[in-house]
DNA sequence: CCTCTTGTTTACTCTCAAGTCTACAAATAC
DNA sequence: GTATTTGTAGACTTGAGAGTAAACAAGAGG
């Protein structure tokens, strides 16, 4: 017989947010009941329309959370060589929320907006370096989704390699990239 | 007042799955109804059910099909330098159905099955030719996982991109996989 | 001309999961 | 010790979309 524990709210919310990255990461938006939610949670479902006013909501949230989280550690300003080792970093802290966002969230409809912000304005600024390297516009557009796709499917390997180190790793998807824009000039 | 077309069965019923990939390539299977698949088929909803037992029944056809002539194209045997070339043809024959395939099935727990076995067998095959340049088993991993997206991400940067000339496009997505290949080194 | 098949329309049932309501229990703070 | 807040349990409503049923229309082939 647990005794069950009690939370002030903030602190709450936040653990409820951690299980619901956890449960939408594993099977997606919508295949995902918010019984598994408050499951995950070790709470009543009710609990959770304390904290959230839909299941969209508090979907939303997570999203928001996971971007924020993203966006903090990487920046969104320019391309240096701290990006692809900050994107490791920021993976690494959150390996769920990265999954979530980028694997699912970025082919949902009804949310993609969210990632798509970012993914956008990462494009913008891989095909702006690339303009000067690749004059047609077509293959530059080309390159630019190209390298933004192999940054984060090659922390997403990692990720499922059970990642092993990761400076190592952060130099080796750098040079994947590398070989990428050789392979587009 | 258009007279409504009548199909034979076979007819109608190839035509109802272009509609249904176009359909659930544009929004995803739980966001897609079947009344969007009827409209975009240009057919009532009842008739989908005369050449489909569900819903889901109707999303596997889909999915098959666009398998088979995935598999047809490229084959599943062996990874030669005809390989992105087939890739490319049979991405520009049926674009929609090479989407569905890969960016939405591929994250869709209930239906990932079929996309997997192909997905699983061409990083095996993958993996199998690393094996001989990189010795560490976690990083071969990682790198047949990297390979098999760029790949694939690199033909839909192309869809994306408006499909240029796809001969020059084969020559560089080869070209990104072998820099992705020496990054791995 | 008759029949079979392909089609339409409309209205219906069923099911599942989101979201609500009520009543009650117990930890914590003052 | 009492009020407040955080929690539970479970029954309930609702809505959307899957799936069904029945009656009717009309082209195609013999």
């Amino acid at each position: 017989m647990e005794t069950v524990r009690r939370m002030p709210r903030a602190e709450r919310r936040e653990q409820i947010l951690d299980a619901a990255t956890r449960a939408f990461a594993g099977s997606g938006y919508t295949a995902t009941g918010l019984d598994d939610v408050a499951a995950e949670a070790g709470v009543s479902r009710v609990i959770l329309y304390r904290h959230f006013e839909s299941k969209t909501d508090l979907y939303r949230a997570v999203l928001d959370r996971a971007c924020a989280h993203l966006t903090q550690r990487v920046g969104d300003a320019d391309f240096t060589d701290q990006t692809i080792p900050a994107l490791m970093r920021a993976a690494e802290a959150d390996p769920d929320g990265f999954r979530l966002l980028f694997r699912y969230a970025a082919r949902e409809p009804e949310f993609r907006d969210l990632v798509d912000d970012f993914s956008r304005e990462s494009v913008r600024i891989a095909r702006e370096h690339l303009a000067a390297r690749i004059a047609d516009r077509q293959w530059a557009d080309w390159a630019a989704r190209l390298v933004f796709a192999v940054a984060i499917e090659g922390v997403i390997a990692w990720l499922d390699a059970g990642r092993p180190d990761p400076g190592t790793a952060a130099e080796r998807v750098s040079r994947a990239i590398h070989g990428v824009i050789e392979a587009a000039s």
